[in-house]
Parts: structure tokens; sequence; C-alpha cells
DNA sequence: TTGACGATGACCT
DNA sequence: GGTCATCGTCAAA
């Protein structure tokens, strides 16, 4: 498996995350290793984004991630769920990309024993809280390098079609809800929704 | 301290 | 399509 290089994410948010469709996102744990290519990404831009965690450059503990340099990981835990962001932008913008969907590379039966053995493959990584749960990937994995080992993004495929459309679920947030920020595989099944 | 609130998913009808 | 589980984060008291 190849990390990709750290100038990668050096790009712009929106580039990165369009750049981001056909990397793999790779876990390792003492289970074993877990990989899947990137289907669907949202980029979220602080200072003029109310969609965004750090909307208007609001910086808490949760948040002071995203103010660093990018290639580092920004965890979000939402009720029962753990979601995954690769933080973006240059050191003091907090920018991010949400990784909302992975189609199944490596590790396959570890994420069915993770997700349930009845679940569909499918069903399997089709989520953003689905696939940090098929992967392993968890709140204490905030702050990590995307650089290294155990959480990295590869080398992976070359897409197909990549589209773009509004983002999924942020409802009430004024002209941010209609931003068509959310970029994905055309026709690929392992897009949410 | 406390209370309100989700970048969701699973299961129900 | 609707409900609810259930918990960290944040801001106010």
């Amino acid at each position: 498996m190849e990390i990709v290089q750290h100038k990668f994410f050096h790009q712009k948010t929106l580039d990165l995350a369009k750049s981001l469709i056909g990397k793999l996102l790779v876990k390792e744990t003492d289970e074993g290793t877990c990989a899947g290519w990137i289907v669907e990404t949202e980029a979220y831009i602080g200072p003029g984004d109310r969609a965004a965690h750090s909307f208007g450059n609001r910086r808490t503990a949760r948040t002071e991630v995203m103010f660093g340099p990018p290639g580092y990981v920004y965890t979000y835990v939402m009720h029962t769920h753990c979601l995954v962001n690769v933080v973006s932008g240059r050191e003091g913008d907090p920018e991010a990309v949400l990784i909302r969907a992975v189609e199944p590379c490596e590790g396959v039966d570890l994420m069915f024993e993770r997700r349930g053995k009845g679940k569909k493959r499918k069903e399997l990584t089709s989520g953003p809280g689905k696939l940090t749960k098929a992967m392993g990937i968890v709140k204490e994995d905030y702050g990590r390098s995307l650089s290294e080992p155990p959480l990295y993004i590869a080398e992976g495929r070359e897409p197909g079609e990549v589209v773009s459309g509004p983002r999924i679920g942020i409802g009430n947030s004024g002209e941010a809800r209609d931003y068509p920020w959310r970029f994905f595989e055309k026709n690929n099944e392992f897009v949410s929704r």
C-alpha cells in the first residue's frame, strides 16, 4: 500500500475533496487491516460555512485540529456514531473534508464481523457512521497524521465519473445548505442515499 | 453543573 | 416517512 505524498493535502479544500475520490482509506488495528476506496466526500469550509463546526472561525477544543496544518484526522462523535474528516486548508484555516462513504477493498471479513454477519456487502460502508464502525475508526484517532500508520490515505484507483451536489443532513444552515460541496463517484452503489 | 442539541443509523409502519 | 437511541460538546448559569 503506497501512502500518498504529504503535498497531496496541500490543495484547495474543494479540490482535495474531489481528489480524494478513488483514494484508499486504510486503518490498521490489532485485529487486522481494513481498506476502502473513497467514493463520497463533503467539504466544510469554516469561515463562511454555517454548516461547519468551525463556522466563523469558532475555535474550541473540538475544532482545534482544523486550525492546524492539513493532512490530520478530525473525528466527531454524533449520537452513537463516529464520523471521520481529513483536515484541509493552510494552518490557521479551519477547513476539512468529511468522508461519507467508501467501497470495501481489503479486510472485508473483519468489516462483516464489526458490522454484523447478516449484513449485505453494500450495507458495510455506505454511510459516514457505517464506514467508521466497519473499519474500526474511533474518536481516539482524533489528531493523528494521515501520512503514516495506523490510519492513512493511500494511492487507490482511477475513479469513474465524479459529480457534485448539495450536502446531506445539514438542515437549517442558511445558504450554505445549497452549496454543491458534496462529491461522489457516479453510479457507485456504496454512495449513501 | 446542567441542559439543549446534532455532518446518523436501525428499525418500525 | 417517522421515531428514537444516547452521549460528547458547548455555552450559560
